[in-house]
RNA sequence: GCGCUUGUAGCUCAGCAGGAUAGAGCGACCGCCUCCUAAGCGGUAGGUCAUCGGUUCGAUUCCGAUCAAGCGCACCA
């Protein structure tokens, strides 16, 4: 139901056509408080029109209007404040959330269309950090956003495991490396002979020269070499995939840099027969001047391919592997101007679908207000993180709920939860200095206090069971109460909240939701008594399903699991 | 120096396309468990919306300048 539509159109008559109807609907508001009604029309714009005075327009207007599906309209000022019928509000809207369930909110936005989603994208041998749980989260939570929208999501995890790092890593782990250390902790290992080589090499800068051997050797394809690489690659990726369970996280494609290997030379030959590559400084670059941005390095002067000229090579498979709708790369603000680069390559290309690759940025992790940074031995280990939140989960339950059953379980749903919820709560752009206190707070504002809220409805639900409360679809589900009016406004507006989140790329917004729908109901049944016998009974415990089942969409769609009971 | 991002209560942040007394959470102080889990609910205190201009009937919101912070600015990704 559109009710500004209905609004519009009956001001439309009652004006006789002083303003555009399409005016009237962009004038229409909504009033910050819920005593000021539900929609709001200013009559400022017709003062001068009309040369009257906003308060006596506004009386003139309202005493004309009557529309069947509100209660009230009245005139408040300058304002013309519009009442929802409560009850035929309330009726309507609980009848939808029960018969559709999770489907609620459901709309065709993408018809179809496939998004590739680059997210993740940890480098091998180095540990996943709190920057990395950012775009996966983020990523992962846009994915499902898409999906709800009908988008068709790829998560895409372009791993780093190719680069002359390898040489580097190759050299130490065959200077002081061995298998067992390796398999007993791939990661911690792998970095520490990474690290020492880092150390040694400025004494012994030979190492270096046999490190770019190394490098040479993986890239002409030598046994040893590929052997070696691929099962750092591989260990490395099963502690990854330790940390994606925790995290619920799963990808379609782990397509990384050493899978663009063969499909650079297509690109630089596309890039010399458009007549786009220079010679600069040695190198081959793609002038891009004419965009305002510094050139785009396709090869350096030794001949060696770069980041931008991989990221080229992944557009043009992702297009011809999709044919997407939409491109995303889910990366730090840091890298803006690059993705600017690619896009504008792309164009001089005279690839038109570059418009549809959009960067989708988030803001930097600090600590102390300072960068995080492997060499300077600031990193924050997300697996460490996430035990670090369960563990306070599971003490948390002992001391409020210890008669719980599944402790263990719930510890991780709920101390996973707050990280993850922590994460997404605020805008993508936002820089945030970390705090393990803060990330893993299970009171206010947090993922917990959404899930606390979802396990309430659901204890209430389940003593409801044990009486016989049939919800049928002929039964009156009309309340008119204030408190349940917050609650029922918040669940009429999710599809707009989803729209919203999937336009602007942006969690926050469902996350900010979840929080407004949790408090309203935490006040909800704190001041209404739900299981009492009375005529609007089946009426609130329709509304405390359909609570349960708008919270717990909410939270799926920010990857949030909602245990049923904490 | 240039570019991008940000500047709202002590702290962390909302405020959707400009509109009615600027809202939460945390922290501080004060209340509420014979009543569906107190991870909750209620109350008090706390703001010249960085500064200065401009557009407008009206600006926290749009535009410009200034100041401050973060990030980036060719052979890392």
């Amino acid at each position: 139901m559109n009710y500004k539509e209905l609004i519009a159109t009956a001001l439309d008559n009652a004006l006789e056509g002083q303003l555009k109807k399409e005016t009237i609907i962009q004038t229409i508001e909504k009033p910050k408080s819920l005593a000021l009604g539900d929609f709001a029309f200013p009559t400022f714009p017709l003062a001068k029109i009309l040369r009257k005075a906003p308060q006596v327009i506004a009386q003139e207007i309202a005493a004309k209007i009557s529309i069947k599906e509100f209660e009230e309209v009245q005139a408040v000022g300058p304002y013309v404040n519009f009442f929802l019928d409560k009850r035929s509000y309330s009726d309507t809207i609980l009848h939808q959330i029960l018969a559709e369930r999770a489907a609620y909110g459901n709309q065709d936005l993408g018809q179809q269309g496939k998004v590739p989603i680059d997210m993740s994208s940890p480098n091998i041998a180095k540990p996943i950090s709190m920057g990395h749980l950012r775009s996966t989260v983020i990523g992962n939570s846009i994915a499902k956003i898409l999906a709800k929208t009908n988008y068709q999501p790829v998560k895409i995890n372009h791993l780093g495991d190719w680069g002359t790092q390898f040489g580097k890593l190759i050299e130490a782990y065959k200077l002081w490396g061995s298998e067992e250390e390796v398999k007993a902790d791939p990661i911690n290992k792998l970095l520490e002979y990474y690290v020492r080589f880092h150390k040694e090499d400025v004494a012994h800068p030979e190492l270096d020269d046999e490190a770019r051997a190394w490098f040479k050797r993986l890239e002409d394809g030598d046994a040893e070499a590929i052997t070696l690489w691929k099962w750092f690659r591989s260990e490395s990726l099963k502690s990854f995939m330790r940390i994606y369970n925790k995290l619920g996280v799963e990808f379609d494609s782990f397509n990384g840099e050493a899978f663009y290997n063969d499909k650079m030379d297509e690109v630089v030959t596309l890039l010399e027969k458009k007549g786009l590559l220079q010679e600069s400084r040695g190198a081959q670059i793609v002038d891009l001047s004419k965009y305002n941005l510094n050139p785009a390095l396709i090869k350096k002067t030794d001949g060696a391919t770069l980041y931008i000229t991989r990221d080229l090579a992944a557009a043009i498979y992702r297009k011809r592997t999709y044919d997407f709708s939409q491109s995303l790369y889910v990366v730090g603000n840091e890298q803006t101007n690059h993705f600017k680069q690619l896009k504008a390559v792309l164009k001089e290309l005279g690839e038109d679908w570059s418009d549809d690759i959009h960067h989708i940025p988030f803001g930097l992790i600090t600590q102390g207000g300072k960068k995080l940074s492997t060499r300077a031995g600031r990193v924050i280990l997300l697996d460490e993180v996430l035990d670090d939140a369960v563990a306070l989960a599971k003490k948390q339950i002992e001391e409020k709920n210890p008669q719980l059953a599944d402790k263990e379980l719930v510890a991780k749903q709920v101390g996973v939860g707050a990280v993850i919820f922590h994460d997404l709560k605020n805008e993508r752009m936002n820089n945030f200095d970390f705090d393990l206190e803060e990330v893993v707070r299970f009171e206010g504002e947090t993922g917990p206090y959404v899930q606390y809220a979802h396990a309430r409805a659901m204890s209430i639900l389940r003593k409801a069971a044990k009486q016989d409360l049939n919800e049928t679809k002929s039964a009156a589900y009309q309340l008119n109460d204030e408190d349940a009016w917050e609650v029922l406004r918040l669940l009429g507006s999710f599809s707009a909240i989803i729209k919203r989140a999937v336009t602007e790329y942006e969690p926050s917004v469902v996350a900010k939701y979840s929080l407004h729908l949790a408090k309203s109901f935490n006040k909800y049944y704190a001041h209404t008594k739900v299981l009492t016998s009375d005529d609007q009974l089946i009426a609130r415990v329709a509304l405390v399903k359909s609570v349960a089942v708008v919270l717990k969409e909410s939270l799926r769609l920010l990857g949030v699991q909602a245990p049923v009971e904490m």
